[in-house]
DNA sequence: TGCGGTACTTACCTTTTGGTGAGCAAGGAG
DNA sequence: CTCCTTGCTCACCAAAAGGTAAGTACCGCA
């Protein structure tokens, strides 16, 4: 993939947001991040139920190219990668909020099964 | 009318509220909902540039399953039908708005092209 | 008579997305 | 010596999403 331009010109905001977040697990990524602040490959990993290391590793290299997280690499001997929010990525979280709230509301309201992460927050009921 | 349970569990709200606005078009077809109160099928279609009909009625059905849209039916002649948003869906819309307002930050920050819809407000034309 | 508009459905195909399992390089545990 | 760990990459597949084109039934317009 290439680097910056990602997709095609957008119709509006919604759109271009959409287009970033949209992927299996990057607002679970989002969401870790924004939680612990700093994580490395493998916490991503085991934070996310189900989640394949090919897909991790794209979405978070998609997610670099899009600016939202920075990618720290230490030339260890057993390999270390630290990945974190940029400024954009923590705003972008800030702007998920509400459609999370939303979403939640909807999941309360419908009866619908939620799956706790091992790691995360074990109640995201509030 | 219960044929809601369209996914598995979900780990988070943003997950839930994610699968509800995932598509093509879904976004698009929630704001001009919004814009417009109520839209013929056909005024949605003109109003999504390259939009296929097939798209268009799958992501409409969806999101009555979803409870986001309401289907009003007239049985004339010519058929009729109008689409316009739940409480839900209009919920959904105020919690989509700041994620516009991001994309519509990156957009600007990025550069990135943006087509305008006929019918929206138009600046880059071809 | 023939076309266009209305709101779809259906069949078929391509593109995109996501998943599986292997391998790599280097070291530590058993 | 072999397995497990870290953070990936690569080849191969399956499933889902999306697009194209056609058909349906009926009407008004020219």
């Amino acid at each position: 993939m290439a680097q910056a331009p990602r997709n095609g010109p957008y119709i509006c905001g919604i759109d271009a947001a959409l287009d970033v977040v949209s992927g299996k697990w990057k607002g679970l990524v989002l969401w870790e991040l924004h939680t612990h602040g700093v994580r490395r490959f493998a916490e991503l990993r085991r934070a996310l139920p189900g989640v394949s290391e090919k897909m991790l590793t794209q979405h978070l290299r998609q997610m670099e190219a899009d600016g939202l997280v920075d990618r720290t690499v230490y030339a260890e001997v057993p390999p270390k990668v630290e990945y974190s929010l940029t400024a954009s990525g923590a705003a972008l979280n800030e702007a998920l909020l509400p459609l999370g709230e939303w979403g939640r509301d909807r999941i309360h309201r419908h009866g619908l099964d939620v799956v706790a992460a091992p790691g995360t927050s074990a109640s995201t009921a509030s």
